[in-house]
RNA sequence: GCCCCCGUAGCUCAGGGGACAGAGCGACGGACUUCUAAUCCGACGGUCGCAGGUUCGAAUCCUGCCGGGGGCACCA
């Protein structure tokens, strides 16, 4: 690679002139075109070390770089307080050429760090007493892209959905649909939605509230998985919260934490001590003075299941910000289990509402996800909600959202790769085969244009690293835009084919298109988004 | 009261120690006899909420304040 090509020389030169570099030598692509195509700091870096301004100690480096001049580097600067700025011949750019072309698809931007660590991302998990809505649509596309990173980088990857099938929510719903059937209205506390309505009109077993819960349960799950489905997520796991609460799983879960000496009894009352464990409370309770566990217990019981019994190296629970306040205990109850706390990870995502409010099921205002989707389709819902941070706070106007989906920035970047595929056709019908990529003169690459989307290019790997280590997968979004613009600039002002274009010429742009291909299939492929042969 | 997130162009958002702050949408003006105009090009548009501090350098880090959202159960 490059940049470590780079770092070395910098290192050694920095050596000769009996400057200590630092740990990490910083090398960075400038923003601007005219400060080169890499840059470091290393002068201003250690200037105070070295007890020399930064100006004289980057003269002296670039002074080194210039006559022991590494690979690709053909003029070095010195610019501003002290950065040396490395402008390298296009050549550096064809060699990242070869190298997205050598590794494919599968191949490019693939790296090794998770080293088959098995992960488990957790994400969505409503309760299923209704379709989920558009809010946890958000949520379903940031948990299962962050998975594809997660894939892409060397980890195992499982997909869970945790289906809290027991207890009052449960028989809420059972409450509600046999009143329904019974042409009554639904009690204070039930489910009023039309696909309450819907199932019960289907109902048809015993009067129970309990069996008609779950059977609504079941049905509505169902639908979920299909809503899940049609955004292009398939989850492998759909975990049953009454396959822990019904079994002894709860109970041994506390008598483990006893086993530690962390668990006293008060008030009737059993409490754990998290104080310990970087929560800013005391105690929890995790059995209830009237004997139930409380829902605290029930989650350490899930999360010992996770981290201990079927052993995931790391968790990640995506969440919303209105379960923060379930963190801190979590995390410690994880903590008094004997876990490393960075086994578990909680990511919350800041909350998602309309412009009409608060997205809600009670409130009967949420707007179900898979009737957005009917309107815009899964990838500009997907693209739309892989765009922003979820840290950011979002508000979707709908009308807004229907009325711009024909200028999704989806087509945008699925034009880009149709138009790829149409010029690999032509060249078929034209019967202008591409030869060798050996045998390709990609000197002939240095249009401004294809120059511009080989650096693009060149940027994947660590846009997939750095979305990955921030959790971030919206920057593989911004990145795969920027090439399919590059790639938009390129085909208007370059022909690959045609009048006046020598076929040399066009044997390294057939090529050029084909590497713009890979990348732009890799990252539609990150974010669960097809790229379309044509549109 | 305490904790978390956010405040960047008219709107929706990127950028989260680096050199003159970006994109899309909206609004303005241009470009199709070639591989898809779902495209391209140009111009317009900003006290990066406010005030201090750290740093060679702050939209970015720290502190305080203002504004918005969320959370602080023997509920799930």
């Amino acid at each position: 690679m490059i940049r470590d090509q780079l770092a070395d020389a910098i290192r050694s030169a920095l050596g000769e002139l009996g400057v200590d570099a630092p740990p990490t030598v910083g090398l960075e692509r400038p923003a601007r075109r005219e400060h080169g195509d890499w840059s470091t700091n290393v002068a201003l870096a250690s200037a105070k070390a070295a007890g020399r301004p930064p100006r004289q100690i980057a003269q002296a480096l670039a002074e080194r770089l210039t006559v022991d001049a590494p690979p690709h580097v053909d003029k070095v600067e010195v610019a501003g307080p002290g950065f040396v700025n490395l402008h390298l011949a296009p050549t550096w750019l064809h060699e990242v050429l070869r190298d997205v072309v050598d590794a494919g698809v599968d191949g490019y931007a693939r790296h090794d760090v998770g080293h088959g660590r098995r992960v488990q991302v957790e994400f969505v998990s409503a309760n299923p007493t209704g379709p989920i809505h558009v809010g946890n649509g958000w949520f379903a596309s940031y948990g299962d892209a962050l998975g594809r990173l997660f894939e892409r980088t060397g980890h195992e990857v499982t997909r869970e959905y945790y289906v809290n099938d027991t207890g009052g929510q449960i028989r809420r719903l059972g409450a509600s649909v046999l009143a329904r059937a019974d042409g009554e209205p639904v009690p204070e506390d039930g489910y009023a939605s039309g696909f309450v309505k819907g199932l019960a009109s289907a109902y048809e077993g015993p009067h129970d509230v309990e069996e008609a819960g779950r059977w609504a349960a079941g049905k509505i799950l169902g639908f979920i998985r299909h809503q899940m489905e049609a955004v292009n997520i398939s989850y492998d796991e759909w975990f049953s919260q009454a396959s822990i609460e019904d079994s002894a799983a709860v109970g041994e879960t506390v008598d483990l934490l006893a086993e530690r000496g962390l668990v006293s009894e008060r008030d009737g009352a059993l409490w754990l001590r998290t104080a310990d464990f970087g929560d800013p409370r005391e105690e929890r309770v995790l059995r209830k003075a009237d004997g139930d566990f409380t829902y605290l217990a029930g989650d350490l019981a899930y999360h010992r299941n996770k981290l201990l019994i079927r052993g995931f190296d790391l968790v990640v629970n995506v969440w919303g910000a209105d379960h923060h306040g379930q963190v801190a205990s979590l995390k410690a109850g994880v903590q008094a289990l004997g876990v490393a706390p960075e086994r578990l990870e909680v990511r919350l995502g800041q909350m998602i509402s309309l412009t009409s409010g608060r997205m809600s099921k009670r409130a009967g205002n949420a707007v179900d996800l898979d009737d957005l989707v009917d309107e815009i389709g899964a990838d500009a819902m997907r693209i739309l909600s892989l765009s922003t941070s979820i840290d950011q706070p979002t508000t979707i106007d709908l009308d807004r959202v229907r009325a711009e989906s024909r200028e999704s920035p989806v087509y945008y970047v699925q034009y880009a790769h149709a138009r790829i595929a149409s010029i690999h056709r032509v060249a078929a019908e034209r019967g202008v085969a591409r030869q060798p990529l050996a045998d390709v003169d990609l000197g002939l690459l240095v249009h401004e244009r294809e120059l511009e989307v080989l650096r693009s290019l060149s940027e994947l790997p660590d846009v997939v690293l750095v979305a990955l280590d921030e959790r971030a997968p919206h920057k593989v979004a911004t990145w795969v835009r920027e090439l399919a613009d590059r790639f938009h600039g390129f085909y208007h002002d370059c022909y690959v084919m045609g009048d006046g274009v020598a076929p040399a010429l066009t044997q390294a742009r057939l090529w050029l298109v084909e590497a713009t291909r890979i990348g732009l299939a890799v990252g539609l492929d990150l974010l669960g988004v097809s790229a379309p042969e044509s549109m």
